[in-house]
DNA sequence: CGATGAATATATTGCTACCATATCAGTGTG
DNA sequence: CACACTGATATGGTAGCAATATATTCATCG
């Protein structure tokens, strides 16, 4: 705990806005996505609050929000399982996302205003960059925040908040599989044109890019079901 | 605090599967959809925990839950505030739920087994017994028990999740305006529909019952914004 | 005398420490 | 080999402290 430098009076908190429980989330929701929290290994809250250096309570808070998200699942009085990755159940989460990714994108292109177009344009050119150049760790960070950005520019919360747990579910699909058969830079001119039509404000061809992303999403996922065999 | 019986031993939970949490969670879902606790109102964990008589942490872990899906606003160190009921926002809860409502129906009436059609079709009679008869509450109670079996018979626990906040929404919503404006039969009607489709597996026809069903429900909360005028 | 602003008081959540109970692995025994 | 017992360990839940946001009081000034 690093001591209280004394030099302002007793508050010293002055932009101290996020809780612990938040730190705690966001640091446990990148380290399940990035796999250094294996699927299937099992923790205890006590393990990660010691992992993480923050209190029990903040890390339990935490960790039932994701269980919520099904990104782990809580085996009351024996511990914390992170979610195996089912690609079947990819699948499923796919065909929830068809839809909410079509309804974000032509939401966005109808709703977003001048300063959101000019940022969805940056996005789309930083991402082919990316995609060009091969980086996939990049690529995907450049792929979620332009998501996250539509889905605000959509202008609904309510489908804002639905779609999120299932990009944390397809990110870490992503950031497991991509490296075996993925094409970098297909996946980035796809989405760069879906950012492209909504910037345009397009609706029709918005609607059209959102679903020719997600088509090579399951192909991608059945090719990867059907690998082994 | 009420002094605990101490008429059995003291392992007296034998078959206690819900946690304290969960009832917490499902009393004050209930408590806010029915008006009980008001839009608006201010309130503290203390005093929810003392309305309730559950200890104040399984309290405060079912507020955030609640505050995840947009029932209550948690405003750090000074309340609890219960969600308005802002008709604008309906709008843009029924823009998802169009989405999600119709993927659910088309996924239920594919993979539906004999069982659960038997179930749709027991379902369908209620509600419209229920329509007919005019009770509201009542009505209301199948209406939302057959979109939550619906979901699950879908088989995707995505999009149940994700559609579940969502009902909740609605269903204050639909229990604080059915009075002034709605036409229960016709609810029951559209929605026992969509409940026979589903479960004679036409997914084209179950797909344009739910949207019929969200015309009608968009309708009715555009003639309520519209109310006053 | 009214208005304004600072000091104080109160109430509320964020978090810690601790206790109780349930689950599971391992072990010994019939 | 099956099964009961036991111990270790995990989460579920309670009690209480600390930090802080808002409301209140009161002095001061125009």
């Amino acid at each position: 705990m690093p001591a209280a430098k004394k030099k302002s009076p007793p508050v010293r908190t002055p932009a101290d806005k996020t809780s612990l429980s938040e730190q705690a989330f966001n640091r446990l929701e990148e380290m399940i996505v990035t796999l250094k929290l294996p699927p299937g290994s099992l923790w205890s809250e006590a393990s990660l609050s010691e992992t993480l250096g923050i209190g029990r309570t903040p890390v339990r808070e935490a960790v039932q929000r994701m269980a919520e998200f099904h990104m782990v699942v809580v085996m009351r009085r024996h511990g914390i399982r992170i979610a195996e990755v089912n690609d079947q159940e990819q699948l499923l989460v796919l065909e929830t996302r068809r839809e909410l990714e079509r309804l974000i994108a032509t939401r966005a292109a109808r709703r977003a205003n001048a300063q959101d177009k000019r940022t969805l344009s940056t996005m789309a050119q930083a991402l082919l960059a990316a995609g060009t150049a091969g980086d996939l760790t990049e690529m995907l960070r450049h792929y979620f925040s332009a998501k996250k950005f539509m889905a605000r520019c959509a202008g609904n919360r309510f489908s804002e908040q639905a779609i999120a747990p299932l990009h944390t579910l397809s990110r870490r699909f992503y950031f497991m599989h991509y490296q075996e058969l993925g094409d970098i830079e297909v996946v980035a001119r796809l989405h760069a044109d879906l950012l492209r039509a909504v910037a345009t404000g397009d609706e029709k061809e918005a609607a059209a890019a959102s679903d020719r992303q997600i088509d090579y999403a399951e192909n991608f996922a059945k090719r990867i079901i059907t690998r082994g065999f």
